[in-house]
RNA sequence: GCCGCAUUCGUCUAGAGGCCCAGGACACCGCCCUCUCAAGGCGGAGAUCACCGGUUCGAAUCCGGUAUGCGGUACCA
């Protein structure tokens, strides 16, 4: 089996990192673009880093923070460097990992950008600038800053001091041409003078923002590969001018295209379920979510799809990445959702089912908690009809419920009249009742109604699905036999009952005529 | 507006000049299996490879232009 030829090398200085922003709960975006630097330090034995980015106090919170390390570790995309989750200590060389706790080293490097005069002090004001802007743009010209501050002199500057003014500091954009290979997309140029001007690196209020802790951080943290979405592509050629600046070499940047709503547009909040635990606590498993992610914007190359996180990581490669956006499908997450499911051992698929199934409890839809063996049993009758884990509850609830509500007008089966299926259901309950308790076995149960069946003159499909829908209350269900066993005898006679009683029939004693 | 990127079935994709009047998967339709629902099997429909030119004996694949879409353009990340 020979190896693509054109896939990286084995190279342990690789590192990659993921830097999430705990603006809000972990985004699916965000778990792909995880996931492929994941597989692409997997695939080369290189360092996968996570830094938070929570430069933005406004609206940075602990409990999103929570939410994404968890939800990364969920999904098994570990990192080797790190914040801790909950009491863990970080990890790794080059912390801390959160940029917040960073501020001195910011504060040092726009220090000395300042004293080198690639960067210098902006007293303009939110309203000055947003006037220039709308100026701008009413003359059909591009925002740009207009370099108002740029060469301020000593004195000019104690006069805004003197104001109270607080000065930003802005990074000074050079005129010229930036080029760069990225991994995905090739070669790609931009002209610095479309970059809106020199560049707000740190707030008035002292805080650094978002262009500029990256690269003094990925510098930092020795980051090889900068793999990320699409939307940063035309920020690109800020970074890198920031890298010069400083200095430092520039990583490799690969852009990953963008996942889309149905429309095309970025995956929005406001357009697509875009947190990472609505899927979570629909029952996706993070098999599926894994498998479904890794395949949207990149492919083996071959038509293999129903792969593990291993197997993925053993093939991937940025070569294979895709360069258009890629259409979020549910539909599909779904179906390799269910494709994982069935492969998961009987007791693991309890294990995964157990919160769903506790859910059902709390919500008052069962009545009492099965136990695992009792989970165990049903695992044959529900694990191919299950696309998500969250479905557990319409196939089963009607076994865990005492108050079973039946609804006349499906009661009936199509080819069948009222009379009919009173005759029916009263037939089967003396068929059923009929039956020794320790023989109340599927293959008995069938046996005994096939054989009625024919006796009447039925077609066994319409008794059957008379029972059914008395039995259960539902028009789709497990096999009916199993779920009668599963029932047992003493509660399938009562659900007979109930059911004759509601389309009207005579309502008999306990242990029948 | 300006800058950048992209464009193969509805969707995710294979495809690296002849193997392609384009293959797979999801979804859809039909048949089989079948106690319902699933699962599974088989089959069908579905893409003039955005468009126009060029290069070439030959182009989905190379080049140019056009169109459309998307992204960026913050003292957000």
């Amino acid at each position: 089996m020979s190896l693509d030829q054109r896939v990286e090398p084995v190279d342990p200085a690789v590192r990659v990192r993921i830097a999430p922003s705990p603006t809000g709960p972990l985004h699916i975006g965000t778990a792909r673009t995880a996931l492929f630097n994941y597989l692409f330090a997997r695939r080369t034995g290189g360092t996968f880093v996570l830094r938070l980015e929570d430069t933005d106090v406004e609206r940075s919170t602990p409990e999103f923070e929570q939410d994404i390390l968890d939800g990364l570790h969920w999904l098994g995309l570990d990192w080797d460097e790190g914040p801790g989750r909950g009491a863990e200590p970080d990890h790794g060389p080059f912390g801390p990992y959160r940029q917040m706790q960073r501020l001195a080293r910011y504060r040092a490097i726009s220090d000395r950008l300042l004293a080198e005069d690639l960067a210098y002090y902006c007293y303009c004001t939110a309203a000055e600038l947003d006037a220039e802007r709308k100026r701008l743009e009413a003359a059909h010209l591009p925002p740009r800053y207009s370099g108002r501050c740029a060469h301020l002199t000593a004195a000019e500057r104690a006069a805004f001091e003197a104001e109270g003014r607080r000065p930003a500091i802005r990074f000074r954009i050079e005129p010229g041409i930036v080029a760069f290979d990225d991994l995905v997309r090739g070669h790609v140029e931009i002209d610095a003078s479309a970059l809106g001007g020199d560049l707000v690196i740190v707030r008035a209020e002292g805080t650094p923002l978002y262009h500029f802790c990256v690269v003094v951080d990925d510098a930092a943290m020795k980051i090889s590969h900068v793999i990320r979405g699409e939307d940063h592509l035309s920020n690109t050629p800020k970074h890198i001018l920031l890298f010069r600046a400083l200095g430092e070499a520039e990583p490799l940047f690969a852009h990953l295209p963008l996942i889309l709503n149905p429309d095309r547009t970025k995956m929005s909040k406001r357009k697509s379920q875009t947190a990472l635990d609505d899927y979570i606590n629909e029952g996706f498993i993070r098999e599926g979510l894994l498998n479904y992610l890794a395949l949207l914007g990149w492919s083996t190359g071959s038509e293999e799809e129903i792969l593990g996180l291993d197997e993925i990581a053993a093939r991937f490669s940025l070569e294979h990445v895709q360069k258009a956006g890629a259409v979020f499908d549910r539909e599909r997450l779904e179906w390799l959702n269910g494709q994982w499911i069935r492969r998961l051992p009987p007791a693991e698929l309890v294990d995964r089912l157990r919160p769903f199934v506790q859910r059902e409890a709390d919500a008052g839809r069962i009545d009492g908690l099965p136990a695992d063996s009792e989970l165990q049993a049903l695992v044959p009758l529900v694990q191919e009809r299950l696309p998500v884990l969250g479905a557990i509850g319409d196939l089963v609830d009607f076994l865990f419920t005492d108050r079973l509500v039946l609804d006349p007008a499906i009661l009936v089966p199509k080819r069948w009249d009222g009379p009919t299926t009173l005759d029916g259901l009263g037939a089967a309950r003396e068929a059923l009742f009929a039956i020794d308790p320790a023989g109340f076995q599927p293959d008995r149960l069938e046996e005994a109604l096939r054989a009625l069946a024919e006796a009447r003159g039925w077609k066994a499909g319409d008794l059957f699905m008379a029972i059914r829908v008395a039995v259960t209350g539902r028009t789709a269900t497990p096999p009916l036999f199993e779920t009668l066993a599963a029932l047992g005898q003493e509660r399938t006679i009562e659900r007979l009952d109930a059911a004759i009683a509601v389309l009207g029939g005579p309502s008999q004693e306990r242990g029948g005529s």
